[in-house]
DNA sequence: CTGTTAGCGCTTTCAA
DNA sequence: TTGAAAGCGCTAACAG
């Protein structure tokens, strides 16, 4: 295979072009195009007879070209932020990897963009001149929040666009994904009464955290439904330190909590650390848990109860979304909400510490 | 600012061509060109007048039309791979976003790859297909290894590129940015020391990996010079389950170890599982070191002390090598040897644990 | 120092 | 059903 190089000086590449295989199947370069674009323009044979000089040829449709032409460059953009050093990585690298994979199978590529810092303006600024390089066919969105002006800004460009977390603002012509916090606080929640515990406490989020408040209604609805008190809770910013901290006021409180659920494995580890403190013994004594499965929360003795996204489906849903959108679809744009698994760990389990790691 | 959409219909992403600009420049568009690629062509009058319209006129000139004419699309590919569950982040997050932002402050974009398994084969074919469709100005590679089939292949291409991990074949023509991990390992080792421990054994990578050869060596060296044993060492696979069985094996030895200095985080994480296990307590009974400074060091407890990766320079000297190479820079390629910093936590200090978490 | 011409590889007209 | 022409936006090579 591969034949084609026979002596006519270094090919760079092997640049095969559209004439090259028209010229080669004895066609117009138009023909090619269509045998790709528009099969059933052409004659059945003709058909077959092209395809088969692209294969041999090996022959891939310059982007470039096809950008400049069809303004459409195939490349799906995408911020990758800062991982902050005192949190659990937030799966970030593991998204990626899913949404990339996904692009790719779909016929796209992953371009990154970069801003400096946390404002969405700096943000906006770097799509708005990756938009004016090269006709990105749509972005991908993560962490969204209310009044999302990134939101706003792609919108009013006309760009497609998909996000890894729900319109918070009740809009539904948003392409969205998101995983089910409420859900999956409101199953920690039910897995610690099921090891006995009746004294939940809550470590969570600062109140503007849509994505926070989901889940601290998950362990209050959860409370409630079975009469226990929802009186040990925490409301802080997603650090190890907050965590701790939030974790020593609910276990100095006149009836202290038997467990914490946590809106974070970030939250989480620092229960872990005052536990660790305070010479208790997570599982035994308090029962902890997280929010992620962040790689830390298998890797920490004991291992971190915590709840598992199902990050590949997102990166699948999230091209399939976008795809949709740039075919035109129609159809109301996607909205997708996933369920997280819950995965028990010693963090949460009562019972003698397994001698073993988790397989 | 941004005057430029005078009652002209729906201006698309604010589309401005570089004959747009000539025209309102009252100038040719080879001169618009000219003002941004080789400025010193024109008088200075001239140039001003242009650079002015461009500024006024927010022009950024259309990358693909640029990657046609030029065969250079100003991109540069990466390979994600997937991050594996049981390890602690490899800081492949924080290593592409500092890879990034060096790229885009250059004047490039990354553009992301995908390789199914684990196998340089397909890695291989997904830089092939890549460079047949765009013209990929240069790739970055992450560990290499001897005989690295993906060097070989990008070298056959033609095409610049530089690694993340030294030539462990002696090739002095590769461009390359590595950290040292006999120096790192080193490092840990003499601080084990200085805390008056004297048996200390070595949980490190299987033979056939380079980069575990030297920071294994890190260790000896640094042992022998001190006259102090050097049996208590393992050569595993970097899981944590491995490091937690070598650690049961160092402590089980006649004269146990009262340090252990570990190839990665991952490993470390295996051994402060198994002191947990024992009811040791990590820098009191045993002292306990890793390699990465990964997100999960800072948030166990007590937080483990390992060698932190200069990241963002690694990023940005690969950005600066792959800028020489498409430069043409004539000189040798860059070989640089980074330093890690000893990050030290209580995984590795006998004394009273601190009560507040790192700052 | 500045402008004109041509063409990178592709696909949307439109004609044959 | 197939082909010819034109042009997307840019810049190298040449004239002027």
């Amino acid at each position: 295979m591969e034949s084609q190089h026979v002596s006519r000086g270094p090919v760079p590449h092997g640049h095969v072009t559209l004439s090259q295989v028209a010229q080669r199947a004895g066609v117009s370069a138009q023909s090619v195009s269509n045998a790709l674009n528009n099969p059933d323009r052409l004659a059945p044979a003709t058909l077959e007879r092209i395809l088969a000089t692209v294969a041999e040829l090996g022959y891939e449709p310059n982007l470039s070209a096809r950008a400049l032409r069809n303004r459409s460059s195939h490349l799906i953009a995408f911020k990758v932020r800062p991982s902050r050093p005192d949190k659990a990585s937030l799966l970030m690298d593991e998204f990626l990897y899913a949404l990339n994979r996904s692009a790719v199978a779909a016929g796209y590529h992953l371009i990154l963009c970069h801003a400096e810092g946390e404002g969405s303006t700096e943000e906006i600024k770097a799509y708005r001149d990756l938009l004016k390089k090269t006709p990105v066919d749509a972005f991908v969105l993560a962490e969204t929040h209310r009044n999302d002006d990134r939101v706003a800004a792609l919108r009013s460009w006309g760009v497609p666009f998909a996000t890894f977390g729900r319109s918070w603002d009740g809009d539904d012509s948003l392409a969205w994904v998101d995983v089910d916090g409420r859900a999956g606080t409101r199953a920690a929640t039910e897995h610690v009464v099921a090891q006995g515990h009746r004294r939940i406490g809550h470590v969570g989020w600062l109140a503007e955290s849509e994505i926070g408040q989901e889940r601290r209604e998950g362990w209050l609805e959860a409370c409630r439904e079975r009469g226990l008190p929802t009186d040990l809770q925490a409301a802080v910013a997603d650090t190890l330190e907050d965590g701790r901290q939030a974790a020593h006021r609910m276990l100095d409180a006149p009836e202290p909590a038997t467990a914490l659920v946590c809106a974070s494995d970030t939250l989480a580890l620092g229960v872990l650390r005052a536990l660790h403190e305070r010479g208790l013994r997570p599982g035994v004594e308090v029962a902890v848990t997280g929010f992620d499965d962040s790689p830390t929360a298998a890797l920490v003795s004991p291992g971190l109860t915590t709840l598992r996204q199902p990050i590949d489906v997102v990166g699948r849903q999230l091209i399939q979304a976008v795809e949709n959108l740039i075919a035109g679809d129609p159809r109301e744009p996607q909205h997708v909400l996933l369920q997280p698994d819950l995965i028990v760990r010693g963090s949460s389990l009562p019972g003698p510490r397994p001698s073993t790691a988790t397989p």
